[in-house]
DNA sequence: CGAAACTTTGAAAAGGATCAAACTTTGTGG
DNA sequence: CCACAAAGTTTGATCCTTTTCAAAGTTTCG
């Protein structure tokens, strides 16, 4: 298992690619992103250490997107070849890789209904959200308080806004006393605030571990 | 295995819903979708027949979001455990339906692009692009030509525009001479004009067959 | 300490939304 | 098979959210 330190970004597999192995993020924060005709970069998804951002290479080789860190990041590659003898003989741990997956699919879901259907303030409550819930979930938040290891710029191709917008509706959060921000740490004051603002349910993220009997 | 018939419009799962069984498309045209708080729909996939779109639910028991028939269709359900035993017994099924769930997670990126990052008359061009591939690829085209299974209200959900301006590209789009669409049958009169229209790439559908080495 | 990278603010422009109404197609019952 | 109602499409006019362009602050880092 080869690990690589990343530079802020940086490719780690780039659109196009035939890939035959996966990454584990140990350590940093990446994107998975697609540039358009245009010019313009979206993001698609975001990914916390403990992830495999591109475990769909498993059994979709070519690569339809390309996966780049947005800080230092440290990851971990694992062959195709090891993952699929793994699959073979603990069935579990397929089940697991497959559901994961599948909590990914749901949140690219959430992604579209929120660049499709609300309005810049709501997308942005609504992302904010999300990363409080994950970043807990891994351990990177202390109270209602976390690192964001994202500038205004990757806000913005991540919700499908301008950077100048960004701006203001973050502007925006701020003097509503939703949350705080400065030197690109998050502190929400006012958690059932900002799910109202961002019409947030979890729903989608299915953290609760009770709700898959595998 | 229970087949049941299902009116436009009805829902055959419905946000929030325990399920233990998943669907398989037989025929029509179902889309999956989600209700936001400002009363508008966000539709988030379509799907033609042979698809299984709740296939998640073996993993996420709890669904994120509603499955509804378009069209009048019929569905088959199939049980989950009975998958699961499909899937334990026969580990190539197993990879095959891990496979189709993670086409169907890069159609979803491919949307979260689309809708993000592209402006409307774009956004349509790929929209018909994509499903002139998918018809193709289960028998359901003529020629350059398919049954639209979807209103304009429809189109508008999917792609994050009002119903309106959907109009207003589609009548570009034909004074562009690049469709005919009349009692919702598409005709694609310049394949490669639209595809340049939409900035239509077909690698995301991963339809080659060679791709996936198993 | 200085340069580069980010963030913030202002003003003008544009792409789409909304509202309203006419037109067309589809489906149903007489 | 026609007539009518309901559903869906088309068009026009106005409004508004967000983009774009430009420039001034502010951090960050070598």
């Amino acid at each position: 298992m080869r690990v690589k330190a990343v530079a802020p970004d940086a490719d780690i597999v780039s659109e196009g690619e035939y890939s035959s192995q996966s990454c584990l993020l140990v350590d940093g924060f990446v994107c998975r992103y697609a540039t358009v005709g245009s010019g313009g970069r979206q993001i698609m998804s975001f990914h916390t250490p403990g992830d495999i951002p591109d475990l769909q290479s498993l059994h979709l080789k070519r690569m339809d997107h390309g996966l780049m860190a947005l800080v230092p990041s440290t990851v971990a590659f694992i062959q195709h070849g090891d993952l699929r003898r793994l699959c073979l003989s603990y069935p579990g741990v397929a089940a697991l890789l497959w559901r994961d997956t599948l909590v990914d699919a749901a949140i690219f879901r959430a992604w579209i209904v929120n660049v499709g259907r609300r309005d810049a303030r709501t997308r942005m409550a609504h992302l904010l959200c999300e990363l409080a819930v994950r970043f807990d979930a891994v351990g990177l938040s202390t109270g209602h308080s976390y690192r964001l290891p994202a500038r205004q710029t990757d806000l913005a191709d991540a919700l499908g806004l301008s950077t100048v917008h960004v701006n203001r509706v973050l502007m925006e959060l701020r003097a509503e006393r939703l949350i705080k921000l400065e030197a690109r740490n998050v502190t929400i004051l006012d958690w059932d605030g900002l799910q109202r603002a961002g019409e947030f349910d979890a729903l989608y993220l299915h953290v609760d571990p009770n709700e898959d009997p595998g």
